[in-house]
DNA sequence: CGCACTCTTGAAAGTACTCAAACTTAGTGG
DNA sequence: CCACTAAGTTTGAGTACTTTCAAGAGTGCG
């Protein structure tokens, strides 16, 4: 690994190693991110992709502070007001609900570049918990300022319907996934959709970590944690993983491809 | 049932039997609705509710025109080019996705004053087919047009926002049925929400007739659709319901709450 | 009136769940 | 440094629930 520039912000005392863009000066004392949109590393895969340079750049004073989170610590509750959008700059998230008989459902796993909060604009209540699962630090997105900004660019202002969009698609996913498959479909699925986020943001995506435990993905699978950990077992058997705990090498991705299509009903 | 005014539409050929608000001339030769938002009976439970009387008046020239389908017959079907949202303005609709080993899943249905079409934004194109359960009408709305109209009111914008996030909310809440309810507080839960969204309407809400079959049904709770019909039988022999095949008449909807929260485990 | 479709019901089979115990790993404090 | 603890994971055995397969009844349309 190579040593980058550093950029540190005085007010949420984060540092960024990630980026080589300086900080601007703060413009009437406003508290500014270290890394604007334009220049951040995430900006093709986070809210910006696709935008042209300019609508970027119109996004910068959007990011009002960065917010470290740690690990098992609430960025959001059920509850909550909601003022604005969280953009995952490191770490790992989980959004649950909670239904009324206080059973929990994990309703998504958000890494960088991923955004969190949308639950929150129908009632201005956020309706879901965001966790945690590593100590994780996120961009502030103030929605009224993101909505006041798209007003002035239509680009932007898709760029928001398309994020939204794409979410309620991937949450048909999710139903077809609860709906008819089983358990090694579902965690079939699972990885192989991991998988390919990781390979987004530049990582090999045969070997990778966990961050969930067998619970967390039983919930957002909707099975037991030890119908997950039997799966893993199986494929680990048929020598489609090699798994030890979280650590989790793909040997034969074909192969789970295929697991998760066959439905044999 | 008392007479209303009658408006027709001599392009869409639709006859609008609900509102008392006839059309006003088209400008431009352009085809107009019969009935304008700002007008219209639904204007309390669709994309207008809550806005005030002069965004709502901003809203008449949105919907370019009325769409009839029949019963069956679809309203989009996956892969067709997105262009518009479309509100249920009369009839019924189930919205599936079909998934990679060709199995469908339900992931709605849509009754007056819902909408449709949220999860073509993303790709610009529909990604679940939209069926008509019954005849139907819907009001096409041009949504770049949405879009543009949006930039100039705050208002209209944040209720395309908070349309997109109640969507993204009940889906979560599907999730939860989907992850973790037996077949019964799956059937109870969707009973209810049915008798909640009909009282909206103005139903009494104590007996109604189901617009999808068993199957259906079962699609969309994650069940086969014999399932769901031991679960009716269940409710009818424990008093809860009346059940002639489609027609439903609640008897006890506190106890079909019940079995919606009991979580035995 | 008959055909097609939908719905109901029964019996058997299969899948995931529950309960329980042993094992692994990481973190803590003596 | 190691024992100890707590949390997480794996595995087994038995159970509960849903599905599958099958047959029959009800309903609506041509």
């Amino acid at each position: 690994m190579q040593p980058a520039p550093i950029t540190s912000c005085s007010i949420c005392r984060t540092v960024d190693r990630l980026s080589s863009v300086a900080a601007e000066a703060p413009p009437d004392g406003a508290h500014r991110p270290p890394v604007a949109c334009s220049g951040c590393n995430l900006r093709e895969i986070c809210l910006p992709f696709g935008l042209s340079a300019e609508a970027r750049e119109r996004m910068d004073p959007l990011v009002g502070r960065r917010r470290s989170v740690r690990r098992l610590e609430p960025l959001y509750r059920t509850g909550d007001p909601f003022s604005s959008l969280y953009a995952v700059r490191t770490g790992f998230f989980k959004t649950c609900v909670t239904g009324a008989s206080g059973r929990d459902q994990v309703t998504g796993f958000q890494m960088a570049g991923e955004l969190l909060g949308f639950d929150g604009i129908g009632t201005a209540l956020h309706t879901c918990d965001a966790i945690a699962l590593e100590d994780s630090q996120v961009c502030v997105i103030w929605f009224d300022q993101l909505e006041t900004l798209s007003r002035d660019s239509a680009e932007l202002q898709h760029q928001i319907h398309k994020i939204m969009s794409r979410e309620i698609v991937r949450e048909h996913g999710v139903m077809l996934l609860l709906g008819g498959m089983r358990a090694e479909e579902r965690l079939a699925s699972f990885l192989v959709n991991l998988l390919h986020r990781l390979r987004l943001r530049g990582f090999s995506g045969s070997s990778m970590l966990l961050r969930m435990t067998r619970e967390e993905i039983g919930s957002y699978l909707g099975l037991k944690l030890e119908t997950v950990s039997r799966s893993f077992s199986k494929f680990q058997d048929d020598g489609l993983l090699e798994v030890r705990q979280r650590n989790v090498r793909v040997l034969d991705e074909a192969a789970l491809r295929r697991v998760m299509h066959d439905a044999t009903s």
